[in-house]
DNA sequence: TAGGATTGCGCAATAC
DNA sequence: AGTATTGCGCAATCCT
């Protein structure tokens, strides 16, 4: 995607500034000869600036929304490294800890096995 | 926002088909009278399907896109609990490993030392 | 009351 | 040939 700027710089909206007909069902509504005059001078200078004030506030709004957005996905990678990165840490612990743990339990059973006081509190009953 | 449905049902636009003249630097170009006749038929049945049909896409593609920034955003917040969860478990397993090398190092101070278990963990080195 | 910010909507160009 | 996206302007609202 990439919107080649042709002819888009400008195109002329007349917008009738009369809801169409609400009969229209399947209608193709034919522009009926009586043209509403609109309430509003477009051809007033105020119309104009406020127009062009308001397209200004429009595009900026929507520039920051699809920053947003952008920020919001580029937030989900670095939550989702982050997480990876958390959930290697948390393998490498567990395993670091087994290890220990059998360290504990061998000792501990060769504690038992001969006969050897215990000599910590990590000691499990000698007997059962 | 809910964009109250006044008389929003359907407004006229009318655009003039004809790119609106590039010399509208910061001009307000006021309607010439000559009226450059589109190359389009708007009353043409084919052409207010086409519209009809482009304007249903357009909904549905604008649909989709909010959608898709609302899944993002909640993605945000699933991940970032899930951090949150990671990074307990990280702390529980780093304790836990804290303790048992604790209970290690002791053990080995206390071999090397040739000295009599305390029978309790929490004995201080005895050499200084 | 004024004025910017948002949002639904339709159009047209263009991407697919 | 047809749908999907996207930039754009308008007007109604929202929000200060």
């Amino acid at each position: 995607m990439q919107m080649t700027p042709s002819s888009l710089a400008g195109l002329q909206q007349v917008p009738q500034l009369v809801p169409a007909d609400p009969s229209a069902s399947g209608g193709k509504a034919a522009p009926p000869s009586k043209m509403k005059k609109p309430s509003v001078d477009k051809d007033s200078e105020e119309y104009r600036q406020r127009r062009e004030r308001n397209n200004l506030a429009v595009k900026k709004s929507r520039m920051r929304s699809k920053q947003k957005a952008m920020d919001t996905q580029q937030r989900v990678n670095e939550l989702k490294e982050e997480n990876e990165r958390l959930e290697a840490k948390i393998k490498l612990l567990s395993k670091e800890l087994s290890v220990l743990k059998d360290l504990f339990l061998e000792h501990a059973h060769n504690l038992a096995d001969n006969v050897q006081p215990p000599a910590d509190a990590a000691s499990p009953a000698p007997a059962q």
